[in-house]
DNA sequence: ATCATGCTTTACGTTTACGTAAGCGTCAAT
DNA sequence: ATTGACGCTTACGTAAACGTAAAGCATGAT
């Protein structure tokens, strides 16, 4: 409140969070996010030996949870986080990321198709137990 | 070739396979089908100590990897399918079941959402990789 | 008769993705 | 000055999902 500025309206250049800020907000622990750097997947700023995170560091975390969720490892993970990374480059990397794009939707798509079936199979066992449920009640 | 009736040709309800059979179709190996059997998510007939596998056996390992390929545990695995196989048993399975069927669903539809959010971000990767190849092409 | 093939069990090894202390530093508040 | 709150590293532990020998039966072919 020194200069006029309320606590959670800070310049959005600056926006920084804690550790314990991101593991709150993501929902994982301290040792995750520390893990995941070990891994390589995340690379904070260190004011001293605090981790300081950026807007990036953010994003990149929101990614790899979600990439979890699909079930991917950590290795695949962070092939697929770094693409967004990717700098231009010279032609080579880029063909070479043209081509980790079209494996990775194929197996997306190959999931979604997974799931769909799942899905409908669901739907018919459902449908099954409530027509066992109202048999079992008008008795 | 005896009684008329091709060798591939054989009467449903007597269809059966080996493990190594039914690991060359699915392309797991004979470890991973016994170890889904020491879960408890297969029973083959056992003729002496030789596992035999019937059509029901056949269906269940779809399921269940088809089960890995979403990502889900073992452990999860085993509580879904053993709902296809579920006997309509009493109200309160019942209910527990369609609970199960609920959950299981509010996740597969997460997922989905978590697949196509991913997709968009891919063709969004690639065209800005397509963009630059052309710039550089172009040169 | 023995050899290869296919199946079996037992059991230790491995990788992934963290959990769980243990022990210590730092800073603000009481 | 001590107490928390929060953070750090190091390191051993663990569950999941198999891999990988090792060693042995059974059976059909040579």
């Amino acid at each position: 409140m020194i200069d006029g500025v309320h606590n959670d309206q800070v310049a959005l250049e600056t926006q920084t969070w804690s550790i314990a800020e991101l593991a709150a907000e993501y929902d994982v622990t301290l040792r995750t996010i520390r893990f995941y750097e070990d891994r390589g997947l995340l690379n904070p700023e260190r004011r001293g030996t605090v981790r300081v995170y950026h807007p990036r560091d953010r994003v990149r975390l929101g990614l790899i949870l979600r990439g979890k969720r699909l079930g991917f490892s950590l290795d695949e993970i962070a092939t697929i986080v770094d693409m967004y990374d990717a700098e231009p480059g010279e032609e080579g990397q880029l063909v070479y990321l043209l081509n980790q794009i079209g494996t990775r939707r194929a197996e997306l798509e190959q999931r979604r198709r997974d799931i769909d079936e799942t899905l409908r199979e669901l739907a018919e066992v459902e449908h099954r137990c409530q027509t066992d449920l109202q048999a079992l009640r008008t008795r």
